[in-house]
Parts: C-alpha cells; structure tokens; sequence
DNA sequence: ACAACATATCACCAATCGGTGATAAAAATA
DNA sequence: TATTTTTATCACCGATTGGTGATATGTTGT
C-alpha cells in the first residue's frame, strides 16, 4: 500500500532543506551575510549543523542555492503578453526606475545581496549579476539602442547612473537616520522628491 | 642638556601610534573592513595586539582615529579663494561629479569606508556623513537653492541620485569584473560614456 | 520481526577570535 | 650609577569559529 506520504514525518529531508534556506533569508535579513556562520544558521533552522554538509556539501554551497532559489529580477522582467508603448522605451524605462526604487527599499534581503555583490567575488553572485544585464540587454538592444542610434551607450551610461543611485540611496536609507543631500530617504516627502527627479531625468533624456 | 630628541628613538609611541593607523589603512585597502582583526592588526603593524589597547583603547577606538585622520571630502571642498561663476553652480556642479567620479575610483579606501556606511551604524562613519552633508549644504543653500526657488528640492534629489550612483558604480567597477547596463565601468571608453552621461544630465537639468 | 537505510544528534577537534596579567627591556630621571 | 617610568613582548585565557567521526533513532522494505 503506497500510503502516499500524507502521515507526518517527523524526519523529512526536502524540510529539513528548507528549514537551512528559511535561515538564510531570516539571517540575512536581521544580520546581514556577517552573520551567517555555520553554527548560526544551524540553530536558527533548528537543525544540527551537520546536516548542512550532508545536504548542501557546506555553508557556501547552502548560500549559492539560496540565491538561486531567489528571483530578484522578477519585477523587472518584461511580462510576455504586455505591449511596449510606441515611445522608444520611455515609458518603461520610467515604471522599471519606479518600480526599482520601491521595491530595493522594501525588499531588505535584496539589499543585502546587492551589498554583497559589493564586498564579494562569489559566483553565484556573479550569476545574479549576468541576471540582470541579460534582463537588460533585453529593453536595451530592443527598444531603446535603436531609438537613441548613435546615442544609445549614452542611454544606458544614463540607465547606469539612475539604477545605481537606486540602489545606494535605498540600501543608505535603510542603514543610515542621516540625510542624504539633505533630503530623508525614509519619509514620503523625500522619497517622493527621487521619483519626481527619476521621472523628470528620463522626460529630459527623450526631448 | 635637552638632547632635542633627534637620536634615533628605538621605541617611539608616536611612531608605533602611527604603525597601528598604517595598518588599518593598509588592511582596509587589500582585505576590507572584515579583514581588521585585532591579531590581523598587529601582526601588520608588526607590534605586539597589548599596545593597541594601551595607546587607542582597542580595536574599535583605533579604527575610529584611523577614520578621523583621514580627510575624503578634501576634493570636494570649495577653495575660499576660488570664484564661483555665476551660472547657479553648473559649472561647479558639474565639475565636483567628474571629480568624484574619478576621486572614488581610484581611492579604494573610500571606497570600503562608503561601503562600511551602508553596512554598520559606526559612530565615526556618522561623522563621516555628517560631513558630507555640511560640505553639501553650502553649495545648496548658498548656490543652487536661490537658482532653482521653488524646485531647489528637486536639484538636491537629482545630485544625490548622481553622487551615489558614481559611489556605486566605482564600487563595483572595482569589485566586478562584470559590465553594468552592458557598459565595461573599468575602460577609458566606459567611463567617459558616464562622464558625458554625468555632464549631459547637468545641463539638461538647469535647461 | 528484522535488516537496511535515511535522518538527525552528539561530542569532540584544531584554529582563531578578542582580551589581559606578568614581565622584560629601553629611556628618562635622579 | 641607581631608580623610576615608559615602551614593548610574551604567555595564557575563555569563547567562538568551521568541520567531522561515532552514534542514535526514525522510516522503509523484506
């Protein structure tokens, strides 16, 4: 009689896996890749530590699949079945700055990879970071590099830019109470005065 | 009789001070902040761990002395004698970018010490921030605030989206071996499509 | 019920961590 | 020269690090 797995297990490897994944993620967010010794990540998943070796090969092996596990492109990603509007990217250049800009701040873990990727020559790090230069070379070699012409590598130095002080002004905001040119990342107020510049950059990178 | 100090001394505090500060710098510029172990420490200034705690307290005042003594905003300081044309800072705007852009790149150190910023809450590195904003004040209030009026905050949001995307992109230029929006941020040719980027947004924004 | 296997825990290791008291040796003072 | 003070080293401590062999126990198949 196949039983079907539906009794409890009390010893379950794919759980037991996922238990290392979730204290990954719930380390990283609270402490940070500094924080995720071996002996830290196994009593936060609860388990002994030797099962990371057993089931990952070792702390950096359960990191790299935790990456992977993670999709954090997703929310830059072209929907297949969304039309592009006819404006040479402006418009979706102006939702995905947006829509980074929202997201980075929120999303903590987030943040803390792309610290990493900082810090950090890791492979799998490495992978993440092809993610997104595929991901845009998509909206670049598609849309934008033939509407700008000759101009298209200055385009994407611009792209660069905006998507870089992005990423600084959230990972800053969250890090730091100080003010960043005087504005404060972390109230509506300043928050929104970025994404009038985002937007107002863009409008004057198209004219 | 005053001997004036000028044989040679084969023990000197000062000196020995400053062989802990050297070390520091010289750690944080090859292995980064995680690498400023208090042995680590020792063993590159070649004295003995006891005498850090006896001239700086420990590894953490020392550090911040190391961090004191350093002046990275130097670069960006307005000169007393230098005059500012009259054209509500673009020029000066635009030169203090460019200026940045290459004083981060090549200043390692500054590098880790930005990086640290967006790691950890340190008292010293507040400092830090604070006086980047004091430096920043003065070009704002003074210059671009009157020029701008009702949009001066928009200006300010601008520069802080620019000034941090150079942090970013001189940080992982130098971290990666990866291009960023499919520009390589370690030729000539990438940096000077950011620098015209850079120079191309300033006048766009005081158009 | 029994054996075989998968799952999980435990005790222990060597290396390294930050930190300190005792002491040696050089320099200054008398 | 003798004494005191400053400078520097050494040996050692407890805690924590990453890593592993031995062992116990739950699960599955015969």
């Amino acid at each position: 009689m196949e039983q079907k797995k539906e009794v409890k297990q009390l010893r379950d490897k794919e759980k037991s896996k996922q238990k290392f994944l979730d204290a990954v993620e719930k380390i990283l967010h609270s402490k940070g890749f500094s924080g995720l010794k071996v002996n830290d990540i196994a009593r936060t998943a609860g388990l002994d530590k030797k099962l990371m070796y057993t089931y990952f090969g070792g702390r950096d092996q359960l990191i790299d699949e935790y990456i992977r596990s993670q999709d954090f492109w997703s929310n830059v990603k072209n929907e297949p079945g969304d039309p592009i509007a006819d404006d040479g990217g402006k418009m979706f250049s102006k939702a995905m700055l947006l829509s980074q800009f929202d997201y980075v701040f929120k999303n903590k873990e987030f943040q803390k990879i792309l610290l990493w990727g900082l810090l950090e020559n890791r492979k799998s790090l490495k992978k993440l970071a092809d993610d997104r230069e595929e991901n845009g070379a998509m909206l670049f070699e598609s849309i934008t590099d033939p509407h700008f012409k000759e101009n298209a590598k200055r385009y994407r130095a611009i792209i660069a830019l905006l998507i870089s002080g992005i990423y600084y002004l959230d990972i800053y905001a969250t890090t730091n109470d100080c003010t960043f040119c005087g504005l404060d990342l972390k109230t509506a107020e300043g928050r929104s005065e970025i994404e009038e510049a985002l937007s107002f950059l863009i409008d004057k990178t198209y004219e």
